[in-house]
DNA sequence: GTCCATATTCTTGTATGCAAGAATTTTTCG
DNA sequence: CGAAAAATTCTTGCATACAAGAATATGGAC
């Protein structure tokens, strides 16, 4: 029954994809294979509305179904799967409502760390961003994408770390795992890279100032601009998506 | 006489163990499971640094070792567990000084809530809310304690609903299950309870007018007002403990 | 040919087996 | 008698087996 190549396309796929790790140590499978799961579905080779069935799962993260059922556990629970009892979990679709509903959130949360952070920064501290921000536009220049958006991020979270506060930093990092993966699926160079430097320039100064008050509004502000140019993105790209597209049969209407 | 015992020992003291619901259907096991876990660490019955032994947790809750590793993963996500690998599971310890981080969080979420919830709260809303409040009022007139602290929780939930931002409710949740464990780790009634109701209602009035500046300022002041005596309480009782006793900490508990 | 009932297959939920690493006890040597 | 080392036991990490429910295919009646 189980001639070569045909029948099991995975088994090939299996041969050539990243294995755990050869020299795997007993704890660390379900960190992995979270670590990658989550990355599959943030960068969009999950796309949103994907049933994940278990066993081919196993076979492409060449582990068997318990880390693979612990990490889709885990990340049902950071809202990236979505999860029926007896039914396969799915990819939770990206819909540009939970974007804007991210805006408020997420703005208010750096907010936050602006402000705590501006009363602890020391100049060691702000120099540190300081970098952080001097890559980001490195990357600019080099017109390399992903470099950009990890120091862009590095430099947000930076500053949460700065200010102190544990549960911020874990609520923020949650946060994140969202807001990536909305980064992600527009994989496009924000149209207002240019604004976006100026106002990290701008909350550099409040740090460096230790102005709580600026550096949370500024920070507030420069979040809520940037995910809004990226739902307008996102929003944009729908809507040629929606005209370019083969007609679908069940729900079609026009505005 | 327990003679044959070598074949299956477990199989027999399952059966006069509490399971976990007769009527069990399939999918039910991983959800009661976390909840009874959940409930047994927030209420205290495992108390901070108590030790998770598997096999003992699947004797004491009647399932096997799967559904409740999976709830220790979860709750070892909600930040309630701390996991080493190749070690057991720990309680989390509930110091004072992550429940001073949480304030500055959770009264910045709440206020985000309130800012949105007063623009949109309709008198049938306000209403709701209120109905709430009095029925806090009503569980204090009678002395009691827990209904106080659920009736309070739904008075804040529901603003925080009323909101209509899903991401802030679900980090809201988040946040809610260390406060709730917080209040219970006291168990005492709120020295200043009779401000808190009177903040309520100052809260409710600012949501009823529509003043959305006014309601978050509001509830932010009564969140952390809340929270900072809550760690006044936790810290008068601490130092009362360590005059006192030497405790041992167990993983033991009665059902 | 279509629709419904039944049977088969597939997928998830739960339990259990086995091995690696940690904890504990026992043994051995100074 | 004490301490280090070895062995036993215990606990977790991963894999797999089995069962219940869902999805799909098959067959029959109209």
């Amino acid at each position: 029954m189980d001639s070569p190549a045909d029948t099991t396309p995975l088994a090939a796929l299996l041969a050539q994809l990243p294995q755990p790790e050869p020299g795997r140590r007993k704890g660390a499978l379900h960190g992995s294979t979270v670590a990658r799961l989550r990355n599959l579905i943030v960068t969009g080779a999950l796309a949103p509305g994907a049933k994940l069935n278990e066993r081919e799962l196993c076979l492409q993260l060449g582990v068997s179904r318990t880390p693979v059922r612990e990490a889709i556990k885990t990340l049902t629970q950071d809202g990236l799967l979505r999860a029926m009892p007896n039914h396969s979990s799915v990819v939770s679709e990206l819909d540009v409502g939970e974007i804007e509903a991210l805006i408020d959130v997420v703005s208010t949360i750096e907010g936050l760390a602006g402000e705590l952070a501006a009363a602890r920064a020391s100049d060691e501290a702000v120099a540190e961003i300081g970098m952080l921000h001097y890559k980001m536009m490195l990357h600019h220049t080099r017109d390399e994408l992903p470099g950009y958006f990890e120091a862009n991020k590095a430099f947000h979270r930076r500053i949460v770390e700065l200010a102190g506060n544990p549960v911020l930093l874990w609520v923020w990092e949650l946060l994140a795992l969202r807001v990536d993966r909305a980064r992600y699926s527009s994989n496009l160079w924000p149209k207002r890279w240019k604004m976006a430097i100026q106002e990290h320039e701008q909350i550099l100064a409040a740090l460096a100032a230790g102005d709580a008050a600026l550096a949370s509004q500024r920070l507030r502000e420069h979040v809520r601009n940037g995910l809004s140019g990226l739902v307008a993105a996102l929003k944009e790209r729908g809507e040629a998506a929606a005209r370019t597209e083969a007609p679908t049969p069940s729900s079609s209407f026009r505005p």
